[in-house]
DNA sequence: TGTTGAGCCGACCGATCGTTCGGTTACGCT
DNA sequence: AGCGTAACCGAACGATCGGTCGGCTCAACA
């Protein structure tokens, strides 16, 4: 019912998005400009505004779509169900999982910082995910199961410091089997630290 | 020989970097204008030049101090001297030390993207910085000080992504026993884990 | 006290910014 | 075949960009 089948020449907003990401991303939202857009795109700068508002709509699509796949892991069963310590550990692989399924989108919410109302916006989203997981290692901590002379929110901000990161390496390309060993090593390390 | 010891209303080109820096952190070096730091400074537009030969030089002067910092580490005796292990968690401690003296320099540094000359130098001189560290890391682990399940480049970025994401959220301000909790968190963790 | 120059200024430069507008093309539908 | 409109275009808008220029001010010094 929707899409035809045949080729498809045109641009639809998630297409034009996907090409608008990958430069903001290597220029820097304030870095590009709608020309550098319309040229990576292949289309003139005026088409663009035939697709969305303007360029802040780009970055505020971009953003959500980030946001959406992160609050979506909290939802999950293993991550509402269990032992703290088990919720957490799922949160923190699904998280990481996430960051590289949806690596561009993730990415360029990161960077974001508040100057805009698009970015205010997502910033406030951020927080709330930050302020959902700290309770997770909070209620860990009472628990017993992690350590208790670290504060759990300078924990939590480690953490995930630490799974954020990856967007600043990471590059998809050898296969999928490079991607498997990520989550499972941001875990360990989590978990068990580096001593062997 | 130097600066008269009467007051000082003048600007220096360390004193402007000041004001610049924090200018570039909170709006971005793209989204700054110079007209923002004329403002922020409080002297006119035109005579910034005087000081400084443009907007990039403030840029390449404020990274360059960043990453003279982090160097010095590197250079300091108990990182080249002693097992291992014992020389990167004394790495791992100064960075964090560093990060946290050197707060907005080191800010600016992380979020360097590489489009301009400046930034492709300072780009170059992480990437160093990062593979001195991560030679130490493969010396840990020759030595089986640290565990050998985690690659030792993808245990020193996510290591040093957990330091580097403090910028992302510590302010200034309580007082100085709100840093002194701090580097010690980030070796408890990172040779430790969460686990309790 | 006359001279010098560091420090600063307002006015202005060409280039580029995000956005708008009127008009053209070509595909889907009946 | 003919119509409607999604998709696209070139040209231009006012605003703002980083940077330049000639000149002003005033403290330091000979």
């Amino acid at each position: 019912m929707a899409g035809s089948p045949i080729t498809r020449t045109t641009y639809t907003v998630d297409s034009l998005l996907a090409v608008t990401v990958e430069v903001f991303n290597t220029r820097g939202y304030d870095g590009t400009s709608m020309e550098d857009l319309s040229r990576a795109a292949g289309i003139s700068k005026s088409s663009i505004y035939h697709h969305v508002r303007g360029k802040e709509e780009l970055l505020r699509l971009a953003v959500g779509r980030a946001l959406d796949g992160l609050f979506a892991i909290l939802d999950e069963p293993p991550a509402v169900q269990g032992r703290p310590v088990e919720r957490l550990e799922h949160v923190v692989r699904r998280t990481t999982e996430v960051l590289l399924a949806e690596l561009p989108y993730v990415t360029l919410l990161l960077r974001v910082r508040g100057n805009t109302e698009a970015e205010i916006w997502a910033l406030e989203r951020r927080r709330d995910f930050d302020h959902r997981v700290a309770d997770l290692v909070r209620a860990a901590v009472a628990e017993g199961e992690l350590r208790a002379d670290v504060e759990p929110r300078l924990a939590t901000r480690l953490l995930f410091g630490m799974i954020n990161s990856i967007v600043e390496w990471y590059r998809p390309g050898a296969g999928p089997e490079a991607v498997d060993g990520i989550p499972d090593a941001v875990v360990r390390l989590a978990f068990a630290g580096l001593l062997a």
